[in-house]
DNA sequence: GCCAACGTTGGC
DNA sequence: GCCAACGTTGGC
C-alpha cells in the first residue's frame, strides 16, 4: 500500500493510537476491489512512501479489519468527500491497518527495479499507478531479502 | 515543475 | 458505445 509521507508516514501509523488507523481516501476502483475482497485479518502489508525524496519500501504492516464503508466519502468537509457515495450504497471501502515494524533501512523503487525476480511486481511496471497492490509470497520473501544488504 | 501514463467524464 | 478532453498520479 502506497502513501505519500507528507500526507500520512509509517511514522504517522506508529504514533496512532493502538498504531492502527483506517486506510481511507482511496478512489480507484481497483485499488478499491483489493481491500473489499481480498485483504484478510492478518494478512501482512508493506508500506510504500510515494512521491518523497526516496520513493521505496519502508515497512510492514498487517490487515486488522476488513473491509467497511469510507465514511470520509461521506463528509463534505473532508478531502476525499464523493458526493456519489450513499451511505446506503457505498461506493467505498477501507480496511484497517495496525503497524507491525519499520524495515532496517528503506528499500527504494530504484533497486527493486533492478531485480529481474521482480519484473512481474506491479509497482516496477511501467505506468503503474495503483495505490495498492498484490504482493505473491515469492516476491513477498524476496523483497524482504533484500533488506539486509548492501 | 515536467510530463507520461492512466482513469474518468460527458457529449454525441 | 466511442472517444476527446480533462484530471490525477508519481517518478524524475
Amino acid at each position: 500500500m502506497k502513501s505519500e509521507p507528507t500526507e500520512f508516514s509509517i511514522d504517522d501509523l506508529q504514533n496512532m493510537p493502538n498504531q492502527t488507523e483506517h486506510w481511507d481516501g482511496v478512489r480507484n476502483y481497483q485499488a478499491r476491489n483489493m481491500m473489499r475482497d481480498d485483504m484478510k485479518i492478518g494478512d501482512q502489508v508493506f508500506f510504500y512512501h510515494s512521491n518523497c525524496d526516496e520513493p521505496g519500501i519502508v515497512g510492514i504492516m498487517e490487515v486488522v479489519r476488513e473491509s467497511y464503508p469510507d465514511f470520509t466519502a461521506f463528509d463534505p468537509d473532508d478531502k476525499h468527500f464523493d458526493p456519489k457515495s450513499d451511505p446506503n450504497n457505498p461506493r467505498w471501502f477501507m480496511v484497517d491497518i495496525k503497524f507491525n515494524r519499520k524495515l532496517d533501512r528503506t528499500i527504494p523503487l530504484k533497486e527493486l527495479k533492478q531485480k529481474p525476480e521482480l519484473e512481474e511486481f506491479p509497482l516496477v511496471r511501467r505506468g503503474n499507478r495503483l495505490s495498492i497492490m498484490p504482493v505473491t509470497k515469492q516476491q513477498w520473501d524476496f523483497i524482504l531479502s533484500l533488506e539486509q544488504k548492501s
